[in-house]
DNA sequence: CTCCCTTGCGCC
DNA sequence: AAAGGGCGCAAGGGAG
């Protein structure tokens, strides 16, 4: 339960030199931004006890950290990560992480928790502390009516401090009610994660570096790319214009060229439109060579868009080359984490990052982040996550003994999928024997693809669209069969956890984070919920798994001076000294390869949770690190 | 002109 | 009858 004396809370309004500044706390070494109010507060027995002020000074958030640090108190706050970036901006990095954090937000998304399924609500539940009073606390009214944050009369100054207050004491009456709602297992989750909280503000705050002239070398390849395809595509009509409008593209490719319409779509009016996906294109390829470049052509044109030219375009943006993809805890029901590239919305909308969790494969896109000067960039990456938490949900013992150090579940279903020996592949997949490197790669499509409840067509969609294996129905459909007699467990588990679900309204992952799943699981939705239980525990658990490594790294980075970096949902991305590279890389494996599930979770994973190691000094060239 | 909807697509 | 899930973003096109 709560106690009401080990609990603060506190918020800051800011402003800026422009409105959208307030938003911005890196700004304040620029003297573009800047605080105007900050109130922190306690409930004491008689009443509530505030603090701060407005034009807040350093003394008045050295008071809150140190009484926080004193007397072992949880500071809390609405959408935390914003507030504790003005602590960081004024200074105080160090006395942040000798804090502990929680956020208000959060936990109502824990108590409330319920997925999107339906595709007409397309409306997103708001979790905004106004959105919250407006529902929890409806006496109070819509007060923050009438509030300017940037004005600077005495009148407005006035009311916005008071407006300040009340926010502090909402966040605490709010987080106090929902944190009493949860379970103690949710409430240990939520715990869990919130010890993220100061790690993912010090990365916003921080950005990453920018690379502009490999950046400007990757914009130069791309235009070199689409001129190339718009040379060969030109002779027969297409434009620029024309590959960038779906509607236009199916007009030249269908009525124009002649191309037989592979698929189509209905609106929600009804419209038929004919499709020209990626899928459309691949196929069509077989036929008209055309198909083919046309997909590279749009692929060139999009890729420069969002990961050339907005990595450089925010880093201009921002103003001290750092580009800041603004990480969102809890993003995600399943709790991974999201990342926005813009801050504001329509015409507000500000370039301040780009779509990280988009980011192309490979090193030519990649290489654009580099580590920031005297660090080093070092990934940890939970190998297998999905299949191994998969694993462990459905007790099937062939999965659980590929977990195994040493097995490879890849070869062993490609062995089951081309009537191989398993022991014979391994052998040759190592001697680089390229039959059964195929054969592998056919596993590994496989396992990927249908652990959840893909369909025989989908698996062969995906093998020939994604990786290039000409697959047909008949082939596809025997290794639809294969996957399932292989690993019986995993059918298994896609009813059993839907008739819990069912029966229990939620899915709850090992580390207990829950959803709600409530409906007609008979109706229209009823494939989706059914969708949600099976894939929520594993995905979850993921999520989980993930929030406990960054928990339990957190006090070993602030000793060397390490920081996280990014998250991008099985791998941890941190910036580590030069000089303590070698060493930290051992001591951060070694805790992410015993983390306390147990401690953390009240449950011990029957299988090692490894995790792999690159290192580098630039996102697209990481190198896997190897002990000597 | 802005706003919303649709399609398409990248990552895990 | 058939159906993996989770996201955020770019872009065109139509409505107002």
């Amino acid at each position: 339960m709560w106690k009401d004396e080990k609990f603060i809370a506190f918020d800051f309004e800011t402003s800026g030199k422009k409105p959208e500044y307030a938003l911005q706390p890196w700004r304040l070494a620029q003297g573009k931004s800047w605080a105007t109010s900050f109130v922190w507060a306690r409930k004491k027995p008689k009443g509530w006890e505030v603090h701060g002020g407005l034009q807040p000074t350093n003394a008045m958030m050295r008071e809150m950290l140190q009484t926080a640090i004193d007397e072992d108190l949880t500071i809390v706050g609405w959408f935390t990560i914003f507030d504790i970036q003005w602590l960081i901006a004024y200074g105080f990095y160090d006395m942040v992480m000798k804090c502990k954090w929680l956020d208000g937000g959060h936990l109502w998304r824990h108590y409330f928790l319920e997925p999107e399924y339906d595709l007409d609500r397309s409306k997103k539940k708001s979790y905004r502390l106004k959105d919250c009073v407006r529902e929890y606390l409806p006496d109070e009214g819509d007060y923050e009516e009438g509030i300017d944050f940037h004005a600077d009369s005495p009148e407005a100054r006035s009311a916005l401090h008071k407006y300040n207050i009340k926010d502090v004491k909402f966040t605490y009456r709010l987080a106090r009610h929902f944190y009493n709602q949860l379970e103690p297992n949710q409430q240990r989750a939520a715990l869990l994660e919130a010890a993220c909280l100061p790690m993912v503000a010090k990365a916003n705050f921080d950005g990453m570096l920018v690379d502009t002239l490999v950046a400007h070398e990757l914009q130069a390849v791309c235009d070199q790319v689409a001129a190339m395809k718009l040379e060969e595509l030109a002779p027969y009509g297409m434009t620029e214009k024309i590959v960038r409008s779906h509607k236009q593209l199916s007009k030249l490719m269908f009525d124009d060229w002649g191309l037989p319409v592979y698929k189509t779509t209905t609106t929600k009016k009804g419209e038929v439109n004919r499709s020209t996906d990626k899928e459309t294109l691949h196929e069509l390829a077989f036929i008209d060579k055309r198909a083919k470049t046309i997909k590279e052509y749009r692929e060139a044109l999009n890729n420069k868009t969002k990961f050339a030219n907005a990595p450089l375009i925010s880093a201009e943006y921002n103003g001290d080359g750092k580009t800041r993809p603004s990480a969102i805890v809890f993003g995600t029901y399943s709790g991974r984490m999201t990342y926005s590239s813009k801050q504001g919305e329509g015409k507000e909308e500000r370039p301040i990052g780009f779509a990280l969790h988009q980011m192309v494969r490979g090193p030519a896109y990649r290489s654009t982040i580099i580590a920031p000067p005297g660090y080093t960039l070092v990934e940890f990456d939970a190998a297998g996550q999905e299949f191994k938490w998969m694993a462990v949900a459905c007790k099937d013992d062939t999965m659980l003994e590929l977990c195994q150090p040493g097995e490879d579940a890849h070869s062993y279903m490609g062995s089951r999928i081309t009537h191989m020996d398993y022991q014979d592949m391994i052998r040759l997949v190592h001697e680089g024997d390229k039959v059964a490197k195929a054969g592998r790669q056919l596993g590994k499509v496989a396992n990927l693809s249908l652990q959840y409840r893909t369909s025989a067509n989908k698996l062969r969609i995906t093998a020939r669209v994604q990786h290039n294996i000409p697959m047909d129905e008949v082939q596809a459909r025997f290794i639809h069969r294969t996957y399932q007699q292989t690993y019986r467990g995993v059918p298994q588990y896609w009813e059993k956890q839907i008739a819990m679900t069912r029966r229990l309204g939620y899915v709850e992952t090992f580390g207990g984070r829950r959803v709600q799943v409530v409906g007609e699981w008979d109706g229209r939705l009823g494939w989706s919920m059914g969708s949600t239980a099976i894939n929520y525990k594993i995905q979850g658990t993921g999520a989980d798994q993930k929030y406990l490594a960054l928990a339990v790294i957190r006090p070993y980075l602030v000793q060397i001076g390490g920081y996280f970096g990014w998250d991008l949902h099985d791998g941890l991305y941190l910036y580590i000294p030069d000089a303590k590279v070698q060493k930290a890389v051992v001591e951060i494996g070694k805790l992410l390869n015993n983390l306390p599930y147990a401690r953390a979770w009240g449950f011990t994973p029957p299988i090692p949770m490894p995790w792999d190691c690159k290192v580098g000094k630039s996102w697209g060239g990481l190198k896997e690190w190897k002990e000597h």
